[in-house]
DNA sequence: TTGACATTTCGATGATTGTCAAACTGAGGA
DNA sequence: TCCTCAGTTTGACAATCATCGAAATGTCAA
């Protein structure tokens, strides 16, 4: 599990273009297939800071252990950042890494 | 199997918007998941006209039945249409389908 | 009609996956 | 220290899925 994977583009100018490879766009393709992931991942891009992973348990009517699994599955596909600080986690959407994924899709 | 699916857009005007249910976002996701759909897809849309099948029989490296498997998978997501003509069968990628897929995807 | 060919359907199999309960870890308050 | 709370890990189970071989269907030409 030590690849490498699309990050937040680090100031390389105003219209960087973010390269993946098969393989993230794989684990994208595969974690956006499951509408639960989905779903968590509409909550997050629906505030504007980071989401406590506390908010989504209320949300979404799973287990705390299949929520868990859940963020890891978007985490390793890229499409979120998981902030830990102390006993909390919070999740963040990653717009770059969604966006080339979507150009790539566009491009077909 | 019978629902409202987005079909090709039908002489709307030039911007039109096409609707997509939970239902079949939730389709195409899958049938993108799987990277072998995917390149279907991507032989598909790299052709003007439609795709013969046994073209896609040439490059994929899977049985016939799978490749029928596939094609019904993506043609059910509404990805492809599939016209058939005697024996053979023509794939064509329906590029509104995947637009409205991705502009919904790209309002997260 | 007979045979060759394109595609589909059926049944089976191995792999992946979404889910949970239970046990675990780690942080912070009393 | 002890307890509670947030989140993770583990192990299990049922469901889904990609794949195949074999048999079936349907088309066309000889």
């Amino acid at each position: 599990m030590t690849e490498k994977r699309v990050r937040p583009a680090k100031r390389n100018g105003p219209a960087t273009r973010t390269e993946m490879t098969d393989r993230q766009f794989s684990l994208i393709s595969k974690a956006l297939a499951a509408p639960r992931r989905y779903e968590i991942l509409a909550e997050i891009s629906r505030r504007q800071c980071a989401t406590p992973c506390t908010c989504l348990s209320e949300t979404q009517p799973i287990s705390p252990a299949t929520l868990s699994h859940h963020m890891k599955e978007l985490e390793n596909a890229g499409l979120v950042r998981i902030e830990r600080q102390g006993k909390f986690a919070n999740l963040t959407l990653q717009r770059d890494v969604l966006r080339a994924y979507l150009d790539r899709l566009a491009s077909l």
